[in-house]
DNA sequence: GAGTTTGAAACT
DNA sequence: CAGTTTCAAACTC
């Protein structure tokens, strides 16, 4: 950051006659300057201090940049996105994108070598792989970069912007080049299409991202970070992404520095995004420098940094995707590394193979998988999930270059993933939907981890309305109602609804009703299913006791007529039995009676898998959709809650953590008082015991209580715990809560994620700050947990 | 596809 | 906090 580096690394640079053609090609000072210490005063100025984010994985940055785009540009960032949704994919955009790949593969590695020499004049000392900016270094300058450019090029770039951002989010150790890159791409962006050579060659590693982010879809693929994710529309849900990436990111980067290095984003072009790149670039520009480029890429990945090579080749970004795909396995096995150059010549071309693959009939569109993005609870809730779409699932589908790592990725994915904004939703969607699409190929079960995703697509696969949504009519999908809404995703084309807001144009609107909502009821957007099964057992491994079963609904449920047999009731929906919780009468909820729930609860909870399995009998298919639904999204139930809600409530966060306090379910209490006061105190204490004593008991318990335990929040389970806890001391609170993280994710929606941005901009520096190293995953949790430990509404 | 049932969400 | 109304999903025909 020093000057006298930026000056030596300059020096460097300009030696190299690289340097000098890549300057005829396009001014790089202006980025280095933006990296340099005037961009983090900028920075500062927007008031992102925080420089966790450095720490912190790619996610925090871009949230981080999303959130100071929006607070600090939220102007622009409004009427773009306006724009954006008819604009989606600006020429400006693509052209410049394309621009930035094709400079990169001019550049070659000579240029990456630049880059990352420049990225290191500003940072420290490049050296060999090294070159490339390390990602301490890249956080310091990224968060410049962000806050300077980008808030700008955001402000331009909307969704593919955030896309992009995005996608440099997920990228570890490149991550800060990537970060660069977008950085600089969103620069040009904003100067109007300004070709620059950092850029470039930073694209060079991420191009593809920014080439996905122009057209429209994003698909991230954070092998270290697994959970990453996604895109999407709005910066607004960029912001959100803070998934755990940041923390698994870091630790993995740690355990695997090479291939953390290697994040990958994928794009799948739509045609729409393919057209409009056409448009832009010259049609043999753009193939011709998609396609090369990424020869060269692969090609020189000797020549080319580590991070640059690992990406192209590994696409570890794919296996990201995997998760999502590896549910679909399909996708993975047809894809597979190939797959990778096939998207970006696909892109390119105009049609992705992979897209044709999956539905050739379909192509996808850009939105359709935005607004896909489903959301856990909707998936727990119901089979609509499936809704998510197919297609984007066929579109997105790349493969993996190993698809078991992916798988594991995935679910390593799925624990820490947090659910970015809404369009992060979307993406989650579209993985969701992948999940579904794919479900019938189930074949990476291996990936164990997915066993949700795999029901999911089977369900999906098999459901025609898979791509159904909400149908909202009188409630302007505002409300809990709609479960478009409910899930924290936007209202997409596979909705129905009438007059409809939840959409990226109302942002505004659907985040402050999500606030007000939220105010009301704290636990609104909470998983209405806590599931500590799958995701626990999987994740944390420490709770082998959980089981699907042993997953509680929540709130409870309140049936009368339905015996819980029905789909109208909650607790059978979201396969899992009825608990003292429930005020249900008749129960004969397959999976787990109120009343046996009540006296056995304990016993339930170890069995529970053997109720659902019985129930699963009794009706094969419900049952499978339930379960589906509940077990399918394990790492569902990671995502991470809402950092709207965070940042509603976010004040507490930092105390949250820094506070010994266990934050509070207001609910949760609520919740208890209310089922105590139904059910049978004894028990409910009884349970209460019980789980407070077993080790095991965390799982449903935490989650069931989540409530009743503020720990949840905290809980990061395995994957996230793994990176929240270290950093988090006030986490490790208690040892329950890895298992309630799990489940917290879970019910995050990926609305609150739109809040998050608004407030997290602020929000964030000071919860940042006490985080610092704390993983993205410790603020996701760490948000969630605030709005838990405040009390809320009470 | 239309109408009914259902229970959660929202409202008072 | 309890009761009522509203709502949209789930279900039935």
């Amino acid at each position: 950051m020093d000057t006298p580096d930026r000056a030596a690394a300059a020096a460097r640079a300009e030696d190299s006659p690289l340097f000098s053609f890549i300057d005829s090609l396009s001014p790089i000072e202006p980025l280095k300057s933006a990296y340099s210490a005037s961009s983090i005063q900028a920075y500062q100025s927007l008031n992102i201090t925080s420089i966790s984010s450095i720490f912190t994985s790619p996610h925090d940055n871009a949230q981080k940049e999303s959130k100071l785009s929006k607070s600090s540009f939220a102007e622009f960032s409004e009427s773009e996105v306006c724009a954006d949704e008819s604009d989606k994919n600006k020429p400006s955009k693509s052209s410049n994108a394309v621009r930035l790949f094709a400079c990169t593969s001019t550049l070659t590695q000579a240029t990456h070598k630049i880059t990352s020499s420049v990225s290191e004049g500003t940072v420290g000392p490049p050296e060999g792989s090294n070159d490339l900016p390390q990602p301490g270094q890249f956080d310091s300058g990224s968060p410049d970069h962000n806050t300077t450019p980008c808030h700008g090029v955001r402000s331009d770039l909307k969704q593919g912007k955030c896309r992009k951002l995005q996608a440099f989010q997920t990228a570890k150790t490149n991550t800060s080049e990537k970060r660069k890159c977008l950085f600089s791409t969103e620069v040009q962006l904003m100067d109007g299409c300004q070709p620059e050579k950092l850029n470039d060659e930073i694209l060079g590693c991420d191009w593809d991202d920014l080439i996905s982010a122009t057209s429209g879809e994003l698909i991230a693929y954070d092998e270290d970070h697994k959970g990453v994710q996604l895109a999407v529309s709005n910066a607004e849900s960029c912001g959100f992404l803070l998934s755990k990436l940041t923390g698994d990111g870091d630790i993995s980067d740690r355990t695997h520095p090479s291939s953390s290095t290697q994040t990958y984003y994928r794009e799948l072009l739509m045609d729409e995004d393919q057209t409009e790149n056409a448009q832009l670039v010259p049609d043999g520009e753009k193939n011709i420098s998609t396609e090369e480029i990424q020869d060269n890429l692969y090609e020189a990945n000797g020549s080319i940094p580590t991070g640059y090579k690992v990406e192209t080749q590994q696409q570890r970004g794919m296996r990201r995707r995997c998760l999502v795909f590896e549910a679909a396995g399909y996708s993975n096995r047809i894809v597979q590394k190939e797959s990778v150059m096939d998207l970006s010549v696909s892109t390119c071309k105009g049609k992705s193979p992979v897209q044709n693959h999956s539905n050739p009939g379909k192509t996808p569109s850009p939105r359709v998988l935005r607004g896909i993005g489903l959301h856990l609870n909707a998936l727990a809730l119901t089979s609509k999930d499936k809704m998510i779409c197919q297609d984007p699932m066929s579109s997105l589908v790349p493969s993996s270059a190993t698809q078991q790592e992916a798988h594991g990725k995935m679910l390593s994915a799925g624990e820490n993933f947090i659910h970015p904004g809404g369009e992060l939703l979307e993406l989650q969607m579209d993985d969701d939907c992948s999940a579904g699409v794919f479900l019938g190929n189930d074949h990476d079960s291996s990936q164990s981890n997915s066993p949700q995703k795999k029901r999911r697509k089977s369900d999906n696969g098999d459901d025609g309305e898979a791509c159904k949504r909400c149908s909202c009519k009188k409630s302007k999908c505002l409300k809990l109602y709609c479960e478009c809404f409910a899930a924290g995703v936007y209202c997409s084309e596979p909705c129905s609804c009438q007059g409809c807001l939840n959409k990226p144009i109302h942002e505004e609107i659907v985040l402050s009703t999500r606030k007000q909502i939220e105010f009301r009821n704290p636990l609104a957007f909470a998983p209405k299913v806590i599931r500590m099964s799958d995701a626990g057992q999987d994740i944390t491994g420490e709770d082998p006791n959980n089981t699907p079963a042993s997953a509680r609904h929540k709130r409870g449920c309140n049936c009368k007529k339905s015996s819980c047999l029905k789909k109208y009731c909650e607790c059978y929906q979201g396969g899992v039995g009825c608990s003292s919780n429930c005020r249900c009468e008749g129960c004969k909820n397959t999976f787990g009676k109120r009343d046996a729930a009540v006296s056995t609860e304990a016993e339930e909870m170890k069995q529970g898998g053997e109720e659902a399995e019985n129930c699963g009998k009794e009706k094969e298919n419900d049952l499978q959709k339930a379960n589906a639904q509940s077990e399918d999204h394990p790492f569902l139930e990671l995502v991470p809650i809402t950092p709207p809600f965070d940042v509603s409530s976010s004040l507490l966060k930092p105390p949250n953590f820094s506070s010994a306090k266990p934050p509070r379910p207001t609910k949760a209490r609520s919740n208890s008082s209310r089922s105590s006061s139904k059910a049978p105190g004894a028990v409910h204490s009884q349970k209460f015991s019980k789980i407070a004593n077993s080790g095991l008991n965390e799982e449903m318990p935490d989650i069931l209580r989540d409530d009743a335990s503020p720990g949840n929040c905290v809980k990061t389970s395995s994957p996230n715990g793994k990176r929240v806890s270290p950093p988090h001391n006030a986490l490790s609170v208690s040892p329950s809560r890895k298992g309630g993280r799990k489940l917290i994710l879970k019910s995050i929606p990926s609305f609150p994620s739109l809040i998050g941005d608004a407030s997290s901009g602020s929000s964030m520096n000071s919860s940042e700050s006490a985080f610092n190293t704390a993983s993205p995953l410790a603020l996701a949790s760490y948000s969630y947990a605030c709005p838990w430990n405040q009390p809320g509404p009470s």
